[in-house]
DNA sequence: CAGGATCCTTAGCGATACTG
DNA sequence: CAGTATCGCTAAGGATCCTG
C-alpha cells in the first residue's frame, strides 16, 4: 500500500515493517491488545504523541488492515484490532522482552497501564498447581481482572465476578511493585496502593514476575 | 541514550524501538542475521537505502550495542551483531512471518540472498525421519551450506564439506521455487538455476516448504 | 470534552556528489 | 571500497483552533 516510502524489499520483515514501521504505530497497537480504546485514551496512554500523528497513524493503520474502527455514526468511535493486527502480539512480546535490556530512556518517560499489564501477563510464573482466581485491579480509573490459572497470568478488560482481592494503583508504582514486591507494605502505608481483600494473593502474584515458579517450564529453552 | 527522538516510554516495546526503531534499522540487523558483512555488502542487501544512512545507522546501532565492528585498522571493516543484537532473531522471525500476509510492494522490489535464507529456515518442515544431509548453496555469488537435519533446514555461512547436491540461483528464482517447486525443471531448463548433483534432493527440500511433512510440530500451536 | 483539522517549525530521510 | 558532505524534501513534533 504505502507507494511513497515502501522499502521495496519484497522480505516478510520489510513488508511488515512497511505497514507498522512507521514512528508510533507499534505503540498504538501495544495499546489495543488488551482491549478496544478510544482516541482521547490513546492520547492518555502516549502522551508524546501529538494528536494529529495520532490521527495520521489510526488512518493509516485502518487503511491497511491492522486496526478497525467501529461506531461509525453514533457515539464515541472505537478503536480495536483487526484479526491480523492481533497476530502481532507475539512479535510485541518477544520486542518487548529484548527492550527490557535496554537502557532506561530519559526521564519523564510515561508507562501505560497495558505496559504494566502485558509485561505482567509475559513475566508472571505462577504455580501452576495453585488454585485459579481472579483479582481485580484498577489502574488509571480503569478496572482489569488478572486471572491466575494453570501457570500462567492472563489479564482481561473489565471487572471479575467474584475477586480474590481488589486493588487500586497507578502503573508506575505498580511496576516498582514488581521489579521489587517487598515494598507491598510500604506503597500500602503511604496510599499508593490500596488493597481490599487478602493481602498475601496480592504477595504471591508479585513474586510471580520475580521468582517464578520453578517448575518443567519455567525457564526459557534457551 | 536517544534523547532528541526517544519515545520517553518505560515499556520495554518502546524502548526498543528507541533501539531499533529507526527506518532501515531492522533490515540492516535482518541482514547480520546469518554471517557479519561489509558495508558494500550492506549496500548491495539494500540497495534503497542511502549510503549516508546506512552508514549512520551503523553507527547508532553500534552506540547502542546492537552491532559490533571489526577490524578497526587493517583491511575491511566488517560489521556484526553483538550478543544482545543477536537475541533479536524470534522477534524479526515473529515480524517476518506476519508481514508474509502483508500486500505485496510496488515492482521493483529487491530481495536480499539473507531474506530468503531466513525464510526458508524458518518455513521449511522437512521430515525429521530423513537422514541429515547438507547441500551447497550459491546465491548472488556467496556461497551457504544449507543443512537439513532433525526436521529443520539451517543455514550457514560457506560451503558445506560434502554436499549431497550442489546448485546456483538468484534470491528471487529460489523465491519463486519456495512458492512453487514444480517449476524446478523449467528453471534448470533455462539456466535460472544450476544443479550439480542429485536432483530429488532439491525436490524434496523445496517441498518442504509448501508441502511441511505432516508430524506432531507440524502445525502451529494455534 | 471527544475527535480531530490546520497551521508552523524542525529533524530525519533520500539522492547525488565527492573524498581518502 | 568505504564511507562523508551537501542539499531539497517530507515526515515528525508542537501548538492552536475547529466542530459535534
Amino acid at each position: 500500500m504505502p507507494t511513497s516510502r515502501s522499502y521495496r524489499d519484497s522480505c516478510g520483515v520489510a513488508r511488515a515493517l512497511d505497514v507498522v514501521g512507521e514512528r508510533w504505530a507499534l505503540l498504538v497497537v501495544r495499546e489495543l491488545l488488551l482491549v478496544p480504546q478510544r482516541f482521547s485514551e490513546l492520547r492518555r496512554a502516549l502522551p508524546n504523541v501529538s494528536s494529529n500523528l495520532l490521527s495520521d497513524r489510526l488512518r493509516e493503520l485502518e487503511d491497511n488492515g491492522v486496526v478497525r474502527r467501529s461506531a461509525p455514526t453514533e457515539g464515541p468511535r472505537i478503536y480495536e484490532l483487526t484479526e491480523w493486527g492481533r497476530k502481532l502480539e507475539p512479535m510485541l512480546r518477544a520486542l518487548g522482552d529484548w527492550g527490557i535490556d535496554a537502557p532506561q530512556p530519559p526521564s519523564p518517560s510515561s508507562l501505560s497501564a497495558t505496559s504494566v499489564l502485558i509485561f505482567l501477563e509475559g513475566a508472571a510464573r505462577p504455580d501452576p498447581e495453585a488454585p485459579p482466581m481472579d483479582c481485580s485491579l484498577e489502574l488509571d480509573g480503569r478496572v482489569w481482572t488478572v486471572r491466575v490459572a494453570s501457570g500462567r497470568v492472563q489479564v482481561l478488560p473489565g471487572a471479575p465476578a467474584t475477586a480474590a482481592v481488589s486493588l487500586r494503583t497507578e502503573p508506575a508504582t505498580l511496576s516498582a511493585l514488581l521489579s521489587d514486591p517487598g515494598t507491598l507494605t510500604a506503597a500500602c502505608a503511604d496510599g499508593r496502593v490500596s488493597v481490599v481483600g487478602d493481602l498475601p494473593v496480592v504477595e504471591r502474584l508479585l513474586r510471580a514476575v520475580t521468582e517464578p515458579w520453578s517448575g518443567d517450564r519455567a525457564s526459557a529453552p534457551q
